[in-house]
DNA sequence: ATTGTTTGACCCATC
DNA sequence: CGATGGGTCAAACAA
């Protein structure tokens, strides 16, 4: 394929110490994503590879603090109908689990590959989705003919004691690597199941939760019987592994005949460090009571049952097609959750604790592309070139800091924007300067300011893992396919500078609403 | 009655 | 062949 599909992980983290990777991923060669994200995959040896290429992986040292969840492929191998959104859709597991459900970008959030991975051979993302926005869409263009895509990471989290989210932190430490991984399955949608913890990422500012409500993931997991990757899952088994005092659950997709599977593991404080996908669906997602509410009407005025897909079929009664349009808005999010509050603010003052140093001066516009995350709770990318981060927001540096495990100075940054309360944080990687580690918290309450540039383009492919905390107001055509999971870097949807061309254009990322699909 | 979870036992692959 | 460990089964239990 002569397509350079970019795309974005966008995973959430626990903590601010977790970060993502955002990669972008050039498929001239015609690597599927997929096959990027397989083990054994030679192009992750490549020196194509941004991330690998600098080193900035695992291999070369980089912990990753927290991750939380990767998503599961959920996807159906043959790419979907012409709608654009379908094209946007990713996989389940990159959620990070929808956000893989996805078909091409989507943000997974990319834990890194742990240390103990060798060789890359397992390329482990994890993402932290919000419950809706963290859709994994990424599946079409990454569906690939391979039948497994491995996606894990473990991160450790090598950032420690920052005041930031001592809670978080603390629920890392008992994390010490979290992985997704998704076997077979070659779009995936980031299991909802971190949405949970994205909702407690956005509350890191908030009074200290306890573990409990961590633990409230398995709210969301359960709700309605279905996990938020969008899918319906039956526990079968619960066993201790070797090695790891994290317990691991085993689950069966519970529609007919589907032999999905899905391993999660879970720390003694309910978060999730690994998820592992076996097999794909290849049934679309079961309506979710819960969503069901505000897709019960179609725009046509047709009822679910009645709503067709992008090619005019007739969707099936009771399912929600992956690539449907159907916007998971703020209503998907659970707000009242005792975790959940207004995110963001109250991080302000803890970089006070540490050392903070304070600096409301410089201004600074992180990115001039027209992309960017929009509403991501936490983003964090890792990419070859820092250019590639730019988002499109305006941002006004007010603080920066030296953090534990990292000699490099982060510089903090805020939204100019009135009234928004995303920040970011931007950080060159401890073992390779040329990897920049930028971590975005709450969400934009505003769009993108006008691009300086229209058109990203990168300079080296690189990975890119955003992940949020919060979760993000995603456009219907932009959920497409992803529902409900992971957010989408902005800057994994940008173009390449590879000749080739992913299916989807700028405009079309643009026109599908934000994310940048 | 239905649905989902828990948990000990069993199966099987690997060493 | 036995030990080990991961994965699955299925009865019991809970909601």
């Amino acid at each position: 394929m002569a397509s350079s599909a970019s795309a974005s992980l966008t995973t959430c983290l626990d903590s601010p110490s977790n970060f993502s990777l955002s990669a972008q991923f050039m498929t001239s060669s015609s690597p599927s994503f997929t096959s990027l994200l397989s083990g054994n995959n030679k192009y992750m040896d490549d020196q194509s590879w941004g991330l690998y290429d600098h080193g900035t992986n695992d291999r070369n040292g980089i912990e990753i603090s927290n991750f939380l969840s990767s998503q599961p492929p959920a996807l159906p191998l043959s790419p979907p109908p012409v709608s654009p959104s379908s094209y946007w859709a990713i996989p389940p597991g990159l959620s990070p689990a929808e956000l893989l459900d996805s078909p091409v970008l989507f943000p997974t959030s990319y834990r890194g590959v742990s240390g103990e991975e060798k060789d890359c051979s397992d390329f482990s993302f994890q993402t932290q989705t919000r419950p809706p926005a963290i859709s994994s869409s990424s599946s079409s263009l990454f569906q690939t003919s391979s039948n497994s895509v491995v996606v894990e990471k473990s991160l450790k989290r090598k950032q420690e004691g920052w005041d930031f989210n001592q809670l978080k932190q603390a629920d890392f430490s008992s994390d010490q690597k979290t992985a997704v991984k998704s076997e077979f399955a070659p779009v995936q949608s980031f299991s909802s199941e971190l949405v949970p913890l994205q909702a407690n990422m956005k509350n890191s500012s908030a009074p200290q939760p306890s573990y409990s409500q961590y633990n409230q993931a398995g709210h969301y997991m359960r709700e309605n019987g279905r996990s938020e990757d969008g899918y319906k899952w039956r526990k079968y088994g619960q066993k201790q592994v070797k090695g790891s005092e994290n317990p691991r659950s085993y689950y069966k997709c519970t529609y007919p005949n589907c032999s999905t599977k899905k391993k999660v593991e879970r720390s003694l404080h309910g978060h999730i460090t690994e998820i592992v996908y076996k097999g794909s669906h290849d049934h679309p997602k079961p309506l979710s009571t819960r969503r069901s509410s505000s897709q019960s009407v179609h725009p046509s005025g047709g009822t679910n049952s009645e709503i067709s897909d992008q090619s005019g079929a007739p969707m099936e009664s009771g399912m929600m097609k992956e690539d449907s349009s159907i916007s998971l808005g703020e209503d998907d999010i659970d707000h009242s959750s005792p975790i959940s509050n207004s995110g963001g603010e109250d991080n302000e003052n803890e970089p006070d604790a540490n050392g903070w140093q304070g600096q409301n001066e410089n201004e600074s516009i992180l990115g001039a592309g027209s992309k960017t995350v929009r509403e991501p709770r936490i983003v964090v990318q890792t990419t070859s070139d820092i250019d590639i981060l730019d988002d499109g927001y305006r941002w006004r540096k007010y603080g920066q800091k030296v953090v534990k495990g990292n000699p490099n100075p982060r510089s903090y940054y805020k939204c100019t924007s009135v009234g928004c309360p995303v920040r970011k944080h931007v950080e060159r990687a401890a073992h390779d300067l040329r990897a920049v580690i930028t971590t975005y918290e709450g969400k934009h309450s505003h769009d993108v300011p006008a691009a300086r540039g229209s058109v990203y383009v990168n300079r080296a492919p690189s990975i890119a893992i955003t992940t949020a905390t919060a979760p993000i107001p995603i456009r219907p055509s932009a959920m497409a396919n992803h529902s409900n999971q992971t957010s989408y870097h902005p800057n994994s949807l940008h173009s390449t500078g590879s000749g080739n061309q992913a299916p989807f254009t700028l405009q079309m990322l643009q026109s599908q609403g934000s994310f940048g699909y």
